[in-house]
RNA sequence: GGGCGGUUAGCUCAGUGGUAGAGCGUCUGUCUUACAAACAGAUGGUCGGGGGUUCGAAUCCCUCACCGCCCACCA
């Protein structure tokens, strides 16, 4: 930041400027947040992200938008809080960490839970720290004093309130059903924890005979290793080929176990053989078909997948192994009857991979299905309290609300919040009257009325303690001043993942715990995929590291790229990083450049001029300042606008084109030559304005390269009346200031001079000499003979004469008359390239011609379509025809 | 098995009823006193296929194909 620009290097370099600005935004607190009487306010709590290691594409995603509509809010007026924080992300980390120990071949339990945990420990402690400076670096504006981590002693305070509160209302109860049971975590995960993938497989047939031999029937199973625990075979009642038989004995091979043939509906009589083996401790519809049969349960498969004591033989074997040594064994013995390929659909944790064990296990839920905790936040979706963006996710949400099934919450794992449950010593493990819930050991003693307990080795599912994460941010249940200003927050900004995960998670908790929602909007942003539409995972080594983006790019190009892909689509398409290059982010490393170097010029031209004037916009007469103007104010609404809607990729564009095109390639270009004439303190006056409130447009989405040439613009500081570009009111006084006028013959101006620029390219014409302009309106002419000046130094022609020019000659005719250029000495060769380029034009003009002839001759099209439109395409024919016309002449006066 | 999103220039993507755009790439020029990470110009598309509605369809409807995502307890 230095207010010698011209002694600047001409090509920006990111790393210094950033640092150096986030520093001073950090020295003076500028993030800083607290209630006040402000109306406006804006707040969001940020998705924490877990401490399982850096952060990725998605999270800098994800950030970026957060920031950018942060910063947008807090120039538009508004008390603006971003509240960071990271989550202890329960079984991900738990998972990352055992990995890691895995390197020394150990396991937790070589560590034992004590010692783990307090690796752990460490590792969030680095991991967390690496996230919070990785968002520094991004450049967010986050209330750092406010960090929370989801295992901070409030925060865990509230989780026990909760629990409490809900476990008083009878919302968590204790059961004995079939979970998914991660046999490498050796913890029941829920059901949207498992990824589901059909998988070949095969359907095998076995014969299970009747035990007083009057033959067999013949069961289909694509999982043999769980017969050892069948304790029935079903078939449908309806079904003939099984008539009379129903309640007869059957010998399960290999076991010589007696189990009844018993008729059930879900035994689909067209499936395989008709007949399913049932096994209702490792399978769900087992399960409900032995409570509905009252058919014993017998568990074959342990915590860890392997088969337990009751698997006889296979005692002790994986649960994989067993499968081959059982169909072996079937096979020798002769009960495998056949073998089919067959697709299955199989399940595994989502996060290790591991193929889930449906299993019989005791464990704590929280009931859903009817409660007013879910109708709440299902009515929140319907009424629009809760906005979704995009709107379909609306109807995503309330499809799955409504099936919700009951939660279960704990965890068989050693990282997370233990669960606020004591049982009294001796009390029956099944039944929930041995249990009480309470916050610490000393009620829990007082509400069992003895110190004889002990409290409940699992863990809260993560999502839990996420749930909370709006209110108990902001110090829920202690204290309201926070909430009060606030709550609700305004926007929850995520990926879709963990739609059902966490949002509606905390909207339930939200409803019930504080009668409100707790954000009014739910903004989904894109998910980043590779070049190849993957998704971006560690396993796979196809993301990209967005710390590898900022050093080589820097994080306003990092942003910039990324909010210029962040439209209301489904996903972002990233090339890898190749050869230390990124062509994506590179493009927008090159706006950067383009803004720093047309700053750079404008410094060097207002350096020695007076301050910029006062803080209201200038009203020039000359056309060009005037059609700056109207494009700055023209572009001021769409970016409002777009941020008012999420568009954010139409801010960026909007932005973009502005600044490249408008400002940099005919602003900043006509100015060079009015800087030395009689107008040039009001040019100088324009430029600086304009560049000035360019900055504070594109500030929230390129924070630090916009503060640190504000930083060196004269006056910059006095007129908006803080020491930061990050507290300069957003543009909105712009909005009005629209002059169709200027732009229509601005317009004018520019089409005569890319025409007279194209005739130069095209006849490889030797710029300085004299142009010709013959104008088929006599308004146009006196547009380009009043802005000759300007049209010569852009094309470099001179002079510039309205009227016919005498002698040899090359032209082209544009919209609004004839441009015309002196050729001396065309030879043979030139003029039958001139002859190929002409002909090749009038090509195109007679296509589009016809088109529009073809319109116009039809009737229907001249009596329904709107006035305007035909009008439009008459003045298009009787223009291209005047055009055409000009074209034969010239191609005629060439023979 | 249901549902959703996508398919537009070589690549990445804009464009929701008036006859298709941007950036990159490619080609041709240019050190024009902010920028070669630049400037000027050019090249490039029967808008996935088929059908329909309409004076008119990339855009609305139907259908098919392919890619991706979400949901679902047929062994």
């Amino acid at each position: 930041m230095s207010d010698h620009f011209q002694e600047l290097p001409t090509r920006y370099d990111p790393a210094t400027t950033e640092t150096a600005v986030y520093e001073r935004w950090l020295a003076d607190r500028c993030f800083r947040a607290v209630p006040d009487d402000n109306p406006k306010r804006y707040c969001i709590t940020i998705p924490p992200p877990n401490i399982t290691g850096a952060l990725h594409l998605g999270h800098a995603l994800n950030n970026t938008i957060m920031d950018t509509l942060g910063r947008w809010k807090r120039m538009s007026g508004h008390n603006t809080l971003i509240l960071p924080g990271t989550d202890h992300g329960g079984i991900s980390t738990q998972s990352v960490v055992e990995r890691d120990i895995a390197k020394e071949k150990l396991t937790r339990y070589d560590l034992g839970r004590e010692a783990f945990t307090e690796r752990v420990n460490q590792w969030a402690d680095q991991y967390g720290n690496t996230i919070l400076n990785q968002l520094k670096r991004l450049g967010c504006s986050y209330d750092w004093e406010r960090t929370r981590y989801t295992l901070d002693e409030p925060y865990v305070d509230a989780i026990m309130v909760v629990f409490e509160r809900l476990y008083e209302q009878g919302y968590i109860y204790l059961g004995y059903r079939i979970v998914n049971w991660c046999p490498f975590h050796r913890t029941a995960i829920s059901d949207i924890e498992v990824e589901r993938e059909d998988e070949q497989s095969f359907l095998y047939h076995i014969r299970y005979p009747f035990a007083d031999g009057s033959g067999e029937v013949t069961v289909a199973t694509t999982r043999p290793e769980t017969m050892l625990g069948d304790t029935a075979v079903a078939v449908n009642p309806k079904d003939p080929r099984y008539e009379g038989r129903i309640g007869k004995a059957l010998v399960l091979p290999l076991v010589h176990r007696e189990i009844p043939l018993i008729a059930d509906d879900f035994a689909e009589m067209d499936f395989g053989t008709g007949a399913v083996k049932v096994t209702p401790a490792h399978d769900p519809n087992d399960f409900e078909a032995g409570v509905r049969n009252h058919l014993p349960t017998v568990i074959v498969i342990g915590p860890d997948g392997r088969m337990n004591e009751n698997a006889g033989a296979y005692a002790g074997s994986d649960r994989f192994e067993a499968r081959k040594r059982i169909l072996e064994d079937l096979e020798a013995q002769g009960y495998l009857v056949k073998t089919e390929p067959h697709t299955k659909s199989v399940g595994r944790c989502d996060r290790c991979k591991t193929v889930i064990e449906p299993l019989l296990s005791r464990q704590w839920f929280c009931r859903m299905t009817g409660t007013p905790m879910v109708s709440k936040a299902i009515a929140a979706a319907r009424n629009d309290e809760v906005r979704f963006l995009p709107g379909r996710y609306r109807e995503i949400y309330l499809t799955w609300m409504e099936n919700l099934r009951d939660w279960p919450i704990s965890r068989q794992l050693w990282w997370g919040h233990r669960m606020p449950l004591w049982r009294k010593s001796g009390g029956d493990p099944d039944d929930q009257a041995s249990y009480v819930a309470a916050r610490t050991r000393e009620q829990a003693e007082e509400k069992a009325g003895t110190a004889d307990i002990e409290q409940v080795e699992d863990v809260l599912d993560t999502w839990f303690s996420s749930a909370l994460w709006p209110f108990a941010t902001l110090g829920w249940p202690d204290s309201d001043a926070d909430l009060k200003y606030y709550y609700p927050t305004n926007g929850l900004f995520t990926a879709q993942e963990i739609l059902y995960l966490w949002v509606a998670r905390m909207i339930m908790a939200g409803e019930e715990f504080l009668g409100e929602k707790p954000f009014d909007d739910v903004y989904i942003h894109a998910t980043i995929l590779d070049e190849h539409g993957r998704r971006m995972s560690k396993s796979k080594g196809n993301g990209i590291d967005p710390l590898d983006l900022i050093e080589l790019y820097g994080a306003d190009a990092l942003r910039y790229f990324l909010m210029s892909q962040a439209g209301l689509r489904q996903d972002i398409r990233m090339k890898p990083i190749k050869d230390g290059r990124q062509e994506q982010v590179e493009q927008a490393r090159n706006f950067c450049n383009k803004i720093w170097n047309a700053s750079r010029f404008a410094l060097l031209n207002l350096e020695g001029a007076a301050p910029m004037g006062d803080n209201r916009q200038p009203t020039p007469t000359t056309l060009v300042d005037r059609w700056i103007l109207s494009r700055l104010s023209a572009t001021a609404e769409t970016v409002g606008d777009a941020f008012g809607t999420y568009n954010l990729d139409d801010a960026a564009r909007a932005l973009y084109q502005f600044f490249w095109d408008d400002f940099c390639d005919w602003y900043i270009e006509a100015a060079k030559p009015r800087f030395q004439g009689e107008g040039a303190a009001e040019a100088k006056a324009v430029l600086g304005y304009v560049l000035e409130r360019t900055l504070r447009l594109l500030h929230p989405i390129m924070p630090f390269i916009t503060e640190a040439i504000w930083q060196a613009l004269p006056g910059a500081k006095a007129n908006a009346g803080t020491g930061y570009l990050m507290f300069a009111a957003f543009p909105t006084g712009e909005v009005a200031r629209r002059d169709e006028e200027a732009e229509a013959e601005w317009e004018i101006v520019q089409e005569i001079t890319r025409t007279i620029r194209n005739v130069q390219a095209e006849n490889q014409l030797k710029k300085g000499g004299e142009a010709y302009f013959i104008p088929s309106e006599p308004g146009f002419g006196e547009i380009a003979r009043v802005n000759a000046p300007l049209i010569e130094f852009l094309t470099r022609c001179s002079p510039l004469a309205i009227g016919d020019v005498p002698g040899e000659t090359v032209g082209m005719p544009n919209r609004y008359g004839e441009v015309r250029l002196p050729r001396p000495r065309a030879s043979a060769e030139e003029i039958a390239q001139e002859r190929a380029r002409i002909e090749k034009e009038l090509a195109k003009l007679e296509k589009e011609l016809s088109g529009v002839v073809g319109r116009l001759s039809n009737e229907s099209f001249v009596a329904s379509a709107p006035p305007a439109v035909v009008e439009k395409a008459r003045s298009q024919a009787a223009d291209l025809q005047e055009r055409g016309t000009k074209l034969r002449d010239r191609l005629a006066s060439l023979e």
